[in-house]
DNA sequence: AAAAATTTTTAGATTTACCTAAAAATAAAA
DNA sequence: TTTTATTTTTAGGTAAATCTAAAAATTTTT
């Protein structure tokens, strides 16, 4: 049984070890808001508990056990986001803090059965796949809306962003999960994307284009 | 804003002063399944945020404010004790733990919203009425069913025993909340009763009845 | 490869919520 | 009204998670 500052943790290495292989001291202490001294104290702990594997001054990695505990987490936490907003009306940029107090209560029979209530999701409300809760993900192929080139079409199915000025932005054009685009130029000077949106122009800046994500259903 | 722990102590306050004006150091103690050392160091600081009026030997009472925050605590409980029994089918003897941890979260829009989205009821699974948003109950009157004399009817509407072990039982014996009942004989020599349960005859201990409450429709 | 910069760890404190053991106050019994 | 019993508080200590400041290891630069 871990206590809620450790699923913290664990939550925090799981996301940073998708971009490095050893998870840094200095990156936890930033994505966590505290110091690096704290994160040692944490990370020596865990190591007790067998949760990361840990090597001075070489950063940490999760152990399978680490790993699990982390993706039940995510788990958690993402269904309680479909849950917010499919039922409750949030919107998608309202859901993150308090998702992230919920996903620490513990009970795997309470998980179990919000999972059947909300017909047992694959994604949470910002494309984010749910993994099942024997930890496994469904095999999704995004390709970020930047890579696209003129007359590629897709569906938005997920963001790499999550902060609300982001999500909002998206919103207000128009560019929501589900919602069926076409590339219709892509500007030289500076990278800014032109798109076709139910007959409608929308033009995006490259660095949020960069932060969409498209299933592809290749060229028109 | 208050610790998960000093929210605890609040509603163990103002559940305890529900019986007697004057809550003891020893009876939270016992409640909390902690020592009253402890308490007494948490009662002072309660004292200090204005929370409780403490004397001394002489045990504590809710201020205004402490009130309305253990108030709004119960409100959190038992409304995601109706989720769990209304949306996750959960039975009414085994959401208390889980609303236990639910009730700390800490959104007023999460509770506003989940209010609505379960139909504002006015109830709990158990019959404990919900306080609104503003923190008034609705007034209910109920009969302990052990007070009410032969021929007397009603419909059950709450219960003041919350333990599995009641709660399963009344299960068994179709005792459950809406159900109508009439009392059609009182032992002499035990005090239990005989119900008259649609059309069937159900016998139920004098300890039993204590704990039923019946909103009451008079005499037959 | 030595110097400088960065990252990480150690050492020693702090805060919260708890504990035990002993002292003090209050209540009950003789 | 003493004595006894109970309740409550104080004093001093522990564990979890944090902190600051300084030391140590690693990496980068010159």
């Amino acid at each position: 049984m871990q206590s809620y500052t450790e699923e913290n943790y664990l939550k925090t290495i799981y996301h940073l070890a998708e971009k490095t292989i050893n998870v840094q001291t200095n990156a936890i202490a930033e994505q966590m808001q505290t110091k690096p001294a704290s994160v040692t104290d944490m990370i020596k702990k865990l190591a007790d508990k067998g949760l990361v594997d840990y090597i001075k001054y070489q950063g940490v990695t999760l152990t399978e056990t680490g790993k699990n505990t982390a993706i039940d987490i995510v788990r958690k936490h993402r269904l309680w986001e479909v849950f917010l907003v499919d039922k409750l009306n949030f919107k998608w940029d309202e859901v993150h803090d308090v998702a992230e107090e919920l996903e620490h209560i513990k009970s795997i029979e309470l998980i179990e059965r919000l999972d059947e209530f909300l017909g047992f999701p694959k994604a949470d409300p910002h494309g984010d796949p749910i993994p099942d809760k024997n930890g496994r993900f469904a095999k999704t192929q995004f390709i970020k809306l930047i890579e696209l080139t003129i007359g590629d079409q897709g569906t938005i199915t997920g963001v790499t962003q999550h902060s609300s000025a982001f999500l909002k932005h998206l919103e207000k054009l128009g560019l929501t999960l589900g919602k069926k685009i076409q590339i219709s130029d892509v500007t030289d000077f500076d990278g800014s994307v032109e798109i076709l949106l139910s007959d409608k122009q929308v033009n995006i800046s490259r660095e949020v284009a960069k932060h969409i994500l498209i299933s592809s259903n290749g060229k028109n």
